[in-house]
RNA sequence: GGCCCGUUGGUGAAGUGGUUCAACACACAUGCCUUUCACGCAUGCAUUCAUGGGUUCAAAUCCCGUACGGGUCACCA
């Protein structure tokens, strides 16, 4: 019995051969130098902030190089699979606005020529391919059992060799081809697997984008193409599928490396060009016990990339947090060129970092914050619109309703040259300014510091309304009207003199200013006094100021 | 256990043989400025690049060993 007898007896219902589809999937009509790159997850309803990070990076690259960026939906594993678990990774995609040029678009529907980009859609393509293989005697059906496996297993662990399907211990290589259809008449169970060719004495090496040269033993695993359910494992429908999609750049996590003599060796035996490869870094976190240890979804929230939407931390500051974690010198070209897009920026493989690097939220707090500091009033509003719309929806009614006057208190201290920086995220806003909403103002609990006397707090404020504040006066009027009011009430209105001298005075002009703030915000931490006194107005500071 | 990768301050890291080689950023500390906070400014923070040996006139940078950390060895991706 030949090979090809073989091959038409397993996969009797293929009728395309390979040309078939070599044809249909021509080469791209790209210009030179153009990266066609992929995202490609298991539906499992989220992405990691890894994966973000290595999404953010594929689509990166085609985007300076004019190529291609893909969505491609790698679901050949049953126990991966979630409900809805596309349209959880296109939203996460969206949110953080990578945008897609080819790919799956919903949980059924694609765009782009290079289709089905969903491989439970595609097995008839696997199917042709490994057709032909076995064909060529380079693959062949196994009859082994879990069970005979775990033997072997067993066995290679008890002799202390390699474990692994392969050369001597690969028993159903060297069945005839007679055999195996004899047992496929039967009925038994069977699984295709790779004959592989390789010696473990042979070298191999891997060019990585990042790492540069590794040395590694050559493949001699035959490993299985084709699962009892009749899918492609991983390996084999990556090396099909970027194949047929002309993926040029493959990058993925480091956890891949050792896997590479495996694609290597297929896109060899195929004859396929075989795409670059850049092998990430694990993001890594210090957990409580002090280890270093992979970011994990179950474990650590920021790991969910939602975490971040949910927050209101704008996508911009997580993009240019992603850069400096992939390129070190990134940040130093942003410095230098504050204006410029950060597609300008020239992303260099060889500038990854090698080691897995820490996650560090604080970093990309402050990197948030710097963002933020430099938007304009309106576009802060707009952008706390849009996200108190979807998570904060009294907020959201509040500030719409009062909209000039909340950017009026948006804009305090901001359009300058040295703009303040508190807001780390739109959900951090509301915390910062709620004392500002008559609606939200709780004076149950003033954070009064120095002086908590309420008959001296009352002095204070009864003579400053009465004797001293006029809502018309300009910031240095307003301020010289409160140095009088340290000086009428034994306060040193100049901090110089009250450090020479503090046992002449019952305080000082900190102090009188604090007690005026808290009694207007309950907080001793604001922003500019005046600022916030112009936009309360005379109506809530008459009423603020009496305080029982 | 085999194979592979990595190890520079609290963190991210620059730097791949020699003119400050330990940059820069975050964090932290102190001081200044200041009505608070923040901003800003100034200063401080690795005599040393996991460790031992070797090559060299010269190494964080090259070589070997050791330790530690990570990954991988599935009909998971």
């Amino acid at each position: 019995m030949t090979n090809k007898e073989l091959a038409d007896l397993i996969f009797p219902n293929v009728t395309h051969d390979v040309d078939y589809y070599e044809k249909k999937y021509p080469e791209r009509n790209l210009k030179d130098g153009a990266v066609v790159s992929r995202f490609a997850p298991s539906p499992t309803g989220f992405v990691h902030m890894g994966s973000l990070l290595s999404a953010f990076i594929e689509s990166f690259i085609p985007k300076i190089t004019d190529g291609i960026f893909y969505l491609r939906i790698e679901d050949t594993d049953g126990k991966r699979t979630v409900e809805n678990g596309i349209s959880g990774i296109i939203k996460d995609l969206k949110d953080f606005d990578i945008r897609i040029d080819e790919g799956m678009i919903s949980e059924t529907e694609s765009i782009g020529e290079y289709g089905p980009y969903i491989q439970s859609k595609r097995k008839d393509i696997y199917e042709t391919y490994a057709k032909k293989l076995i064909s060529d005697g380079l693959a062949y059906p196994c009859f082994c059992t879990e069970k005979d496996l775990e033997i072997m297993r067993e066995k290679q662990e008890h002799k202390k060799t390699r474990i692994g399907y392969y050369g001597n211990w690969a028993k159903c290589r060297n069945l005839t081809n007679e055999e195996r259809a004899e047992k496929i008449k039967n009925g038994e169970k069977f699984i295709i697997r790779l004959k592989s060719p390789g010696k473990f004495e042979n070298k191999i090496i891997l060019n990585d984008l990042v790492r540069g040269k590794i040395e590694m033993p050559e493949n001699d695993i035959d490993v299985v193409l084709i699962k009892g359910d009749g899918l492609p494992i991983y390996h084999f429908a990556h090396v099909i599928d970027d194949h047929l999609m002309k993926t040029t750049h493959v990058l993925r996590g480091e956890e891949w490396i050792s896997s590479y003599p495996i694609h290597t060796q297929l896109f060899n035996l195929l004859r396929f060009k075989e795409p670059k490869y850049g092998h990430l870094g694990l993001v890594m976190k210090i957990d409580e016990t002090g280890a270093r240890r992979k970011l994990s979804k179950r474990k650590d929230p920021e790991a969910a990339v939602s975490y971040y939407h949910e927050k209101g931390i704008p996508i911009e500051a997580v993009k240019l947090y992603l850069l400096t974690i992939a390129n070190s010198n990134f940040e130093v070209w942003l410095d230098a060129n504050p204006t410029s897009s950060i597609y300008d920026f020239k992303f260099d493989f060889k500038k990854m970092s090698d080691s897995g690097s820490l996650f560090d939220i604080e970093k990309l707090l402050n990197i948030s914050k710097n963002y933020i500091s430099k938007l304009s009033a309106k576009e802060v509003y707009q952008n706390l619109l849009n996200y108190t719309k979807e998570y904060d929806k009294d907020f959201y009614y509040l500030i719409k309703k009062y909209e000039d006057y909340t950017i009026n208190i948006l804009n305090i201290e901001r359009e300058q040259k040295k703009p303040r920086k508190d807001y780390a995220s739109y959900g951090d806003i509301k915390t910062h300014i709620w004392y500002m909403y008559d609606e939200l103002f709780n004076s149950d609990k003033y954070d009064f510091q120095k002086i908590t006397d309420k008959d001296e707090i009352n002095l204070i404020l009864k003579t400053y309304i009465d004797k001293y504040y006029n809502e018309n006066d300009n910031k240095d009027e307003w301020f010289n009207k409160i140095k009088k009011l340290c000086d009428e009430l034994n306060y040193a209105s100049n901090m110089k003199d009250y450090k020479e001298n503090p046992e002449n005075y019952k305080g000082n002009i900190a102090d009188v200013s604090t007690v005026i703030r808290v009694s207007l915000t309950t907080k001793s931490m604001t922003p500019d006094l005046y600022e916030i006194m112009k936009l309360l107005g005379k109506d809530r500071i008459l009423k603020r100021t009496k305080i029982n």
